[in-house]
DNA sequence: GCAATACAGTAACAATTGTTACAAAGCTTA
DNA sequence: TAAGCTTTGTAACAATTGTTACTGTATTGC
């Protein structure tokens, strides 16, 4: 394990911390598609991606759902940290969008290494920077944009995220990630693809302009 | 200076870290209304709020603006912590909602403090957790309630903040804050004040129904 | 191959939100 | 008090999004 996360982590901490990591975190290989938080659940380990990428979502009271943003290589989940420090249980949902390698670290640790490590505190500043940057950015997506321009991004997304053009989804799925309706996301498919943006084919997207 | 911080802050700051407060901060009185961050600026100070509240607003590059959250008493900026940390400009906007006394803390003691307090620590991450859960909720108002109801919530989160059931608006500027027309405000809350949750004056707004 | 299921296309219609236009009422200031 | 500005009320209409219903076409499992 410990070369896979001095590969990705060694530029942002000591080898003393890396060696902690190596100790005391737990090396998982995760299959796409596979749920990692549930809404409700208590988190007892934070997440550090070592590759791949997961999808974070939030989910209301009825069971509607919102994609807030992914995760990937070299990141970590500011909503854990938060549920960490707090002791609050999670109010979102992860899945691996990709097949994702990453390393499980305890809870307990956390403040220890606070104190203990500059570059971790750092990183944890700078964990949640990112994800409150990107929470925002969504903010701007449903305030700003409407459903198409918000499709064709989330496209866009995607195909940054999976490093490559081709997009392996239904319709339906597409619908819940931007708590829309199939249908709804059919016809602006549809519309995108008479512009010559996109190719359609049975549960894959080509997206052709970028 | 110092009994104010002490006052409100002395709960959550050892004694040498408020007398250092005391030291480099400036108390500064803003009238209602005070543009306190204009989007696009450099940041220099950070925000330790006193006493009365500071509306937080995303602006789009059209000019189109939307409520984030309410800074309230105890409170500061994560997005100026952020900025801060990272030398980023600003991407909000931020408004004294009512007459507010701060203490504005140099950015440059950041840092320092960081390392040597852990309450300053503690404070900074759960003002990130706040404002990251903050936000959260306000992406849940926009995915998942219709205008009435994020009206509804939006009259509910005013009162709470300027601790009166009257509050002194004009349906434009809650059109703003919502990022949707005066028309629309105006149509939804005569359809309140039908209902008798609200009753409408010029320039004034109470809401009856908690 | 056949039945069951999942996925996608489309039409028709409903609900919500946004836009334009104009009138009336209240406040401000000369 | 008259003129001018701000604020609110309302109608009529447009655009966007959501819903229901039905069709056809892949795919899967037997």
């Amino acid at each position: 394990m410990i070369k896979e996360i001095k590969y990705k982590y060694g530029h942002l901490f000591e080898d003393e911390l890396l060696e902690e990591i190596n100790q005391v975190g737990t090396f998982k290989e995760i299959p796409e598609g596979f749920e990692l938080i549930k809404p409700g659940s208590y988190i007892k380990y934070m997440p550090l991606i070592i590759s791949g990428a997961i999808k974070v979502l939030r989910e209301d009271h009825d069971g509607d759902e919102l994609l807030l943003y992914f995760l990937e290589q070299g990141d970590t989940c500011a909503m854990t940290l938060s549920c960490c420090l707090g002791h609050h249980k999670s109010e979102i949902k992860a899945i691996a969008e990709t097949d994702t390698k990453l390393v499980m670290i305890p809870i307990e640790k956390m403040e220890a290494w606070t104190t203990k490590y500059k570059s971790w505190r750092n990183f944890v500043f700078s964990s949640y920077h990112k994800r409150l940057i990107e929470t925002i950015e969504t903010i701007d997506s449903i305030a700003f944009l409407n459903m198409d321009d918000r499709l064709l991004k989330h496209l866009k997304d995607k195909t940054k995220i999976s490093h490559t053009k081709t997009i392996n989804t239904t319709h339906q799925q597409i619908a819940y990630d931007l708590h829309t309706s199939r249908v709804v996301i059919s016809r602006l498919l549809k519309k995108l693809e008479k512009k010559g943006v996109v190719k359609l084919n049975r549960n894959n997207i080509e997206v052709l302009e970028m």
